[in-house]
DNA sequence: CCGTACAATGTTTTT
DNA sequence: CATTGTACGG
């Protein structure tokens, strides 16, 4: 026993070991990007069961659920041990999994509802109808937005006043009706049994901090708690782990400030710094030695770490002093860049480095289109992470809304959504039923709201659902009874691309057979989605190459790293240029980036690129390239044609991003929400406004009706 | 009240 | 570009 132990503890620096070998008390770890956070985790968890802690007594909380897989997996390989009574997840998961036991004491049975996003949405737009809220002559928000408005407000601990009068002013007329509508929504959710994302946080939070005794359970069931990511962990959830960590004070977390990317969701990087206010006498220990990366990948990373606003807490250094300078390239557009990354793929690969050691990431998911269409056509089989998922596509949400209802029959979205599928029904229709449904559960007198042919169909549908109640049988043998009633009505709405979208069904169903219990699918596939192109990866006898956004590969590294779209409206997001904080964000984000590089880097700018609607414009290089002395980097051109590429550097000047703009400074204009005012400034695709009744304002001209007077 | 045909609209990142 | 809203005929 003791033999092992000193065997895997021997290969940490002192700094590491000290965070293996503190087991008592909080602790917080920050552990800058490649410097062994995973193995110092995994090493930690080896050491807890080696000092005889019994592995159902750790709690593992980490941003996926496949990342606390793997860590539990090493740590079993580690000892030559099984420790999967470990429980690892998200916290989401966590949450879910407590609320299955606990949800009762705040009104929740166990087989409440997972809603999604897109679920959500179509709550908020049903309760926005039967509201009368949604034929108003002036715009009333859109259910995404309505959406976004309350995650933003759950999550940030703000109120909607706050956020609408802040960042949709144009709503503010609204505001009484668009809180109005979230009392409905948390209303009905209530009643209904169903919890979306934010309320799996929020709920389990309500009873730890209403039921002390839940506290003590909990405290006693998980004795010691570590937490992955932590940078990326919002106010409700550093709360959480205070509560469940408060009788023991047994909580490790690990984070880096300097790759803080989730704000967007509520996470701030100071939260990191907050942890010691939650638990007192919080002992701090620092990762600084990398691991991974080169010195020049590193050197690069450093400056553009270096150039933010905020001061972060370390610099990161390596022994690995050989490398190649990162390249730096700006092909004609994006179907050059494609090209290009294709060749360079492959003579890689020539060379004996794996595709799967290889990556390409991006700001937002269809910057990758063009290079999908350029690696299908070669024939280089790739996986994509990040955009859409599974069970966003419509297809799929029909056939999971007849799972649902099957589970939990107050599911009344989900039945609405199944009853919109039958021929002769409709939202009106649909709704009346629905009423009926509530009133007597499943009762099949349905009086004459139907024409005869719809209440067929309907009475068809309600004797197969008779069927499955109770409920006994596989996921994978209720979703093939269900197919057998579904697939006509989806070869009627679908007719179009039927053989598309037939694939994310099989994708589906092969997905079904591993799981035993119909709430344990339906829950995996709300708290992990799937990748759309996951499943797709059939009979590929080379693991793949990676696509990812940046944000889905956290955590992750390769030998080789290219990002593509390098350009300012993408990266940064045109979504960030008016705030500093967001501006700050994607900074970080282009640092995660970078630094998930283990020996080749590839930054890539393409000098045109196609924007809806508009064509091919010229597009400027993202400014965190530009503020990267030169010297840091190697810049190529294409097959020499230097020449080529530097005349339409010429060309693309600093005001013709995406266009030049009809407006000079001195222009009287006026805008539809805020009235008339004067042009101040110009610049690019960004204008400002000085307005009778607002004051200066920072427009986009892309998102902006402005008219001249 | 349903279904369809057409226009508009506004595009991050994720549990 | 694909989703979401609107207009209209049945």
């Amino acid at each position: 026993m003791r033999k092992v132990e000193a065997e895997f503890l021997k290969d940490l620096n002192p700094a590491q070991r000290e965070a293996v070998e503190t087991i008592y008390g909080p602790l917080l770890v920050i552990a800058g990007a490649g410097s062994g956070k995973t193995r110092t985790l995994v090493c930690r968890l080896a050491y807890l069961v080696e000092r005889g802690i019994p592995s159902e007594k750790i709690l593992l909380l980490t941003f996926t659920r496949r990342a606390a897989r793997e860590m539990i997996d090493r740590a079993s390989s580690l000892l030559q041990r099984d420790v999967n009574k470990i429980t690892g997840g998200t916290f989401h998961s966590l949450c879910n999994l407590m609320l299955r036991q606990y949800g009762s004491l705040i009104g929740y049975n166990s087989n409440f509802t997972l809603l999604d996003r897109g679920d959500s949405e179509d709550l908020l737009n049903l309760l926005k109808t039967s509201l009368g809220l949604s034929d108003r002559k002036k715009r009333f928000p859109k259910k995404d937005t309505l959406a976004t408005i309350y995650s933003k407000s759950i999550n940030q601990l703000r109120s909607v006043e706050e956020i609408v009068s802040s960042e949709y002013p144009q709503f503010l007329e609204y505001l009484p009706e668009i809180q109005r509508l979230f009392a409905e929504y948390v209303a009905y959710k209530r009643e209904h049994q169903l919890m979306d994302y934010d309320d799996l946080l929020l709920n389990w939070l309500k009873i730890l901090k209403e039921f002390p005794y839940v506290r003590k359970d909990v405290g006693a069931r998980f004795q010691f708690i570590m937490v992955d990511e932590y940078q990326d962990t919002n106010t409700l959830q550093g709360e959480i782990i205070k509560y469940m960590a408060e009788d023991h004070q047994n909580v490790m977390v690990v984070g880096d400030d300097s790759q803080s990317i989730y704000g967007f969701r509520g996470a701030n990087y100071r939260n990191i710094f907050e942890f010691p206010k939650l638990f007192p006498n919080t002992k701090i220990i620092k990762l600084e030695q990398n691991y991974r990366s080169t010195q020049p990948i590193l050197d690069l990373a450093n400056v553009i770490i270096a150039n933010s606003k905020i001061k972060y807490t370390k610099t990161l250094f390596t022994l690995k002093k050989e490398g190649e300078k990162p390249v730096f390239l700006r092909p004609k557009d994006e179907a050059e860049a494609s090209i290009f990354i294709a060749d360079k793929i492959l003579e890689l690969r020539e060379k004996g480095l794996k595709l799967s050691q290889m990556a390409v990431l991006f700001r937002s998911a269809f910057h990758s289109y063009e290079l999908e269409i350029e690696l299908t056509k070669r024939g280089i089989p790739f996986v994509k992470y990040g955009g859409l998922k599974l069970l966003e596509s419509a297809h799929v949400k029909d056939v999971i809304s007849f799972l649902k209802i099957i589970l939990n029959p107050k599911d009344f979205l989900a039945w609405n959504r199944i009853l919109l599928l039958m021929e002769g029904i409709g939202p009106r229709t649909a709704e009346k039923i629905i009423n009926l449904l509530k009133e007597e559960p499943l009762s099949f007198s349905f009086p004459r709201i139907l024409s005869l042919s719809a209440s067929r169909k309907l009475k068809s549908f309600l004797d197969l659902y008779m069927q499955f109640r109770p409920y006994s049988e596989r996921p994978s043998e209720i979703l093939s009874r269900i197919w057998e009633y579904y697939e006509p009505l989806f070869q009627r709405i679908y007719y179009e691309d039927y053989n598309r979208r037939v694939k994310d069904i099989e994708g589906l169903f092969s997905l079904a057979e591993r799981f035993e219990t119909l709430d344990e699918f339906l829950s995996e596939l709300l708290l992990e989605p799937i990748e759309i192109t996951d499943y797709e990866k059939e009979d590929i006898d080379e693991a793949p190459l990676i696509l990812s956004t940046i944000h889905s590969a956290k955590g992750l590294e390769w030998h080789t790293v290219f990002i593509i779209s390098l350009i300012e409206g993408r990266f940064p997001s045109f979504h960030s240029l008016e705030n500093e904080e967001e501006l700050e964000e994607e900074r970080r984000l282009f640092y995660v980036a970078v630094t998930r590089a283990r020996e080749k880097l590839y930054l890539i700018s393409p000098l045109m690129v196609y924007l809806p609607g508009e064509g091919k414009v010229f597009a400027k290089p993202s400014r965190f390239i530009k503020e990267i002395p030169p010297s840091l980097y190697r810049e190529i051109s294409i097959n020499g044609k230097k020449s080529f590429i530097s005349s339409f550097q010429e060309k693309s000047k600093e005001d013709t991003t995406y266009g030049s703009s009809p407006f000079k400074v001195g222009d009287l204009v006026r805008h539809p929400h805020f009235g008339e005012g004067e042009v101040l400034e110009v610049s690019g695709d960004k204008i400002k406004v000085n307005f009778v009744n607002k004051g200066p304002t920072l427009l986009h001209l892309k998102y902006t009706n402005l008219e001249r007077l």
